[in-house]
DNA sequence: TGGGAGGCT
DNA sequence: AGCCTCC
């Protein structure tokens, strides 16, 4: 639809490289007036600096053999933002003086009521005195804000990836590309659009360069910067209805700067020999952005208020005031030097609410406040698509002395992925409440409620917001067939997904290529979300479980594929690219550190595939076999990293990976640093064991379990073992990692992910909060029933085996794989499980019960001591052989 | 003086 | 978790 959509493409500009570019202090040179017109000798200019560029590694003559202003950046300012956009809302706003108010401040009004000598921050009161018939609109409530601002930021996204957000009202957008390909085709006009900072009213022309002026180009690149910012503007205006300022330069701090220079409305290019003018005219140094109220504070301190006073003082006094990092950087900033790259802007990476007030000062009223605050939040969440992995709770306490800066206490916790499981409108009172404990909880740890208390604020965020897998093994246990259907389909859409993607060199480059096809996208979020979940993969022949006849399509690269086999060498970063396009978003730091061997009938590479979330709960499904493979590291919460420091296992893995690399067969010989291994950790697993509390009871079964599995198979010896806890008991997960003999094996108790899996169901049972504490409980039993047989001890409680009978009913009508049991009659599950929750669960969770069952009633029990920490004399274990969801994942 | 958001330590 | 910064 434009004709800039061109220079989205990935060769344009491919032959600058920007990011290694020396920017030199601009020379200060004076500049002539005349007229413009470079059609035929701007090429030349630009060519020639890029010839001199690309030839000359190090020269002398720096200055002129360097580009010293490659970039051309543009900064919009949209005008008084908020205000705009109730006018858009409501036109008849337009001609009146509005002004838009939070609590008693007016946070920004038009330039109507600006007329009036009403302004920015002022305090409602004042505005209302300076103009009574002062229009005043409530602007606390952002939603309308925040959705007009991520249409301007994506609309600005046509005519370049990389657009960056800076609040709510100010985009910068590297168009570097963009010029460089029209001076390329050489077919534009050259002329300056709008204001030429302190050269008004005058232009340019490439006869008139003064000798001192840049030679690198620039002025030419300027230019046509220019009348990109012209056209943006314009478009902006007729497609939202949005007038904003411009301003055109070289580098984001001197567009940004620059760009204020002429409002409303307006737009002014800013010239490298006009720099220091500009920075000069600044009043105070807190004008440059990065001066804060803190630095300012210190370079007050030293007597310094002025840029020119920054420029002059020494380096050396800088540092010794605020570090060596600040002070290089304010000193950069005040010279009009900033290389910092223009970050393209994503999906938010937290979400908040919150309010202010003057006084709150009971736990009633602050459950209330959060309920309310959590409730808008929670829409906001539904609307993003994306699932929190924390929840934060930001209190500002009443100061007493007038503290001036607002002191804001904050806890923070980890969110269970089960709350948000069926997170939809019908379930978000549900969610809302489970979310609101979290926050009380929270609550308690940052305000004593024992205390009369005083707040002043209250924020409610959501951070670490993940793409909802939807291949998420829960999706798998849902009790709905649909569910488990989608489930499969959204598997191999996903693996159709990343095979194309693969392909693609340049993933960012590839979404905006798309976004510019699409006609008009109702907004970026929504884009993202609906081309990553929702597309259409249109092909029917993917078969991602057969490798035999797909496996040339899933894995296109030669470096991927040599990641996805087993037995090949893992060298761990091949597979990063790929899973930047925001499927992937669950693994944040993607490396191969760990080796595993999988089980004979998984498929490595369908495994390889998975997400690191799924591949280990997949992990933990294999149980007790001993497997190989790869999984990815996630980091501080990755089962593998709790296991041993990262370090050590890691230079084990690397021994391990040159073993398998010269002998493909052999199994990891890990001699030498078993002992490593086995010193750093002994007395670690000690204390943790011993730290077991009485709630914790479950997971003392479950690391008892995994011993005696253990001690049962001959010549094993457990030399170390490590558990970690999680937030709460059922969260915990133990993990065992033992010797046996020369060979590593990793165990990972099945457990308490059982416990986490099922758990994850309730919600979706049944609303009824009765149903959903018998189902917790289940839950517990459950996994009870797969660590001990007999009298299981859980804290004071005992749990009985009880047979029921199994409806015929109830046997699985599904085209799936089916589990390798006989259909039985009649089963023992524990004597307190409801026969009614029991009914209502998914086949096939009904089936693994049974299956396990079955398993535990035909094995011998074995009975042995059990850890000298463990006060339950009995224990004997139960073999997990079920391999449930695993055998999809099966070759054959 | 608001209601966000992000980065660094 | 706090601090600083930006709007």
């Amino acid at each position: 639809m434009d004709s800039s959509d061109e220079c989205v493409s990935p060769e344009c500009g491919s032959d600058i490289d920007l990011e290694n570019e020396d920017w030199g202090q601009p020379t200060s040179c004076s500049y002539s007036d005349g007229q413009i017109h470079i059609p035929a000798t701007s090429s030349h200019v630009f060519q020639q600096c890029n010839e001199s560029r690309c030839t000359e590694t190090t020269s002398s003559d720096r200055t002129s053999a360097r580009l010293e202003h490659p970039r051309t950046i543009l900064h919009f300012d949209i005008d008084c933002f908020y205000a705009q956009v109730e006018m858009i809302r409501n036109p008849e706003l337009k001609d009146k003086p509005l002004g838009i108010q939070q609590k008693y401040l007016l946070v920004t009004c038009n330039y109507k009521a600006r007329e009036f000598g009403v302004n920015k921050m002022m305090s409602v009161k004042d505005a209302k005195e300076k103009c009574p018939n002062l229009v005043l609109i409530s602007g606390e409530d952002l939603t309308h804000y925040r959705k007009m601002s991520y249409q301007i930021s994506e609309f600005l996204t046509r005519y370049s990836s990389k657009v960056e957000r800076l609040g709510f009202d100010e985009n910068i957008i590297d168009i570097t590309n963009m010029v460089q390909q029209r001076i390329h085709l050489g077919n534009c006009v050259l002329e300056i659009k709008g204001h030429i900072y302190g050269k008004d009213g005058a232009s340019i022309s490439k006869d008139n360069l003064s000798p001192e002026s840049c030679k690198c180009g620039c002025h030419t690149r300027l230019a046509v910067g220019s009348q990109i910012a012209e056209d943006i503007r314009d478009a902006l205006f007729h497609e939202l209805g949005i007038t904003c300022c411009g301003g055109i330069s070289y580098n984001k701090l001197l567009s940004k700067l620059v760009a204020g220079t002429h409002k409303p409305n307006q737009q002014t290019t800013l010239f490298p020999e006009q720099t220091q003018e500009l920075l000069k005219s600044l009043k105070h140094v807190r004008q440059i952005p990065g001066v804060g109220w803190s630095t300012c504070k210190v370079l007050e301190a030293m007597s310094i208020t002025s840029v020119r006073e920054v420029q002059s003082a020494s380096l050396e006094n800088l540092e010794k005031e605020l570090g060596k990092p600040l002070a290089m950087t304010i000193k950069q900033l005040c010279d009009g030097i900033d290389d910092t790259p223009v970050h393209p802007y994503g999906l938010p990476q937290t979400m908040s609410d919150e309010d202010s007030f003057r006084k709150l000062a009971s736990v009633s009223e602050a459950k209330e406040k959060i309920r309310e605050l959590l409730h808008s939040l929670l829409k906001r969440l539904l609307e993003d698509g994306r699932v929190p992995k924390t929840f934060r709770l930001t209190v500002r306490k009443f100061q007493t002395g007038k503290n001036k800066y607002t002191c804001r206490e904050s806890r923070q916790c980890p969110v269970f992925p089960s709350v948000f499981l069926n997170f939809s409108s019908d379930t978000l009172e549900q969610v809302c409440n489970q979310i609101e404990k979290i926050a009380m909880n929270l609550f308690t740890k940052l305000v004593d409620t024992n205390q009369p208390f005083h707040l002043t604020l209250i924020n409610v965020a959501f951070a670490k917001l993940e793409q909802k897998s939807k291949i998420s093994i829960a999706n798998y246990f849902s009790p709905t067939k649909q569910k488990r259907k989608e489930f499969e389909e959204n598997l191999k859409e996903s693996n159709a997904k990343r095979s194309r993607l693969e392909t693609d060199r340049d993933t960012e480059d590839n979404i905006r290529i798309l976004l510019s096809q699409e006609k008009k996208p109702a907004g970026l979020l929504k884009w993202l979300r609906t081309s990553f979940t929702n597309e259409d993969v249109g092909n029917n022949n993917t078969r991602v479980l057969d490798p035999e006849s797909d496996g040339g399509n899933i894995h296109r690269n030669q470096k991927s594929e040599s990641m996805l086999l087993l037995g090949k060498v893992f060298e761990g970063t091949s597979v990063q690219r790929t899973e930047k396009d925001g499927m992937q978003t669950d693994s944040d730091q993607r490396s191969y550190k760990y080796t595993f061997r999988l089980p004979k009938d998984v498929d490595q590479s369908v495994f390889s595939e998975l997400p690191a979330s799924i591949q280990q709960e997949l992990i933990q499904s294999f149980s007790t076999e001993t497997v190989t493979g790869k999984i990815k590291c996630n980091g501080k919460n990755d089962i593998l990293q709790q296991m041993s420091p990262a370090s050590e296992i890691t230079s084990a893995t690397k021994r391990q990976t040159e073993s398998v690399k010269s002998n493909p067969s052999s199994d990891c010989r890990v001699t030498d640093i078993s002992r490593k291994l086995i010193d750093s950790r002994t007395s670690m697993s000690n204390k943790l064991v011993q730290s077991f509390t009485e709630q914790n009871t479950l997971q003392r079964y479950s690391f008892s379990n995994v011993q005696e599995t253990l001690k049962s198979k001959q010549n094993t010896k457990i030399q170390s073992c490590s558990v970690t806890e999680g937030v709460t008991h059922t969260q915990n997960q133990s993990v065992c990692n033992c010797i046996q003999g020369e060979q590593q094996i990793l165990l990972i108790d099945s457990c308490t992910h059982n416990v986490r899996s099922l758990h994850s169901l309730h919600s979706s049972i049944s609303t009824d909060e009765s149903v959903q504490n018998k189902w917790c409980l289940f839950c517990k039993q459950y996994a009870m029933s797969k660590c001990s047989e007999e009298n299981a001890l859980v804290g004071d409680n005992k749990y009985l085996k009880q047979t029921i009978d199994i409806e015929d009913d109830l046997q699985i009508e599904t085209q799936r794989p089916q589990l390798p049991i006989s259909p039985e009659k009649h089963l023992e599950i524990p004597l307190d499980v409801d026969k009614d929750i029991f009914l209502s669960l998914p086949p096939d969770i009904q089936k693994e019960i049974i299956l396990d069952c079955q398993i535990r009633s035909k094995s011998q029990a074995v009975k042995t001591g059990v850890n000298a920490n463990s006060k339950h004399g009995k224990m004997s274990k139960s073999i997990k052989s079920s391999k449930g969801i695993l055998s999809y994942f099966s070759k054959c």
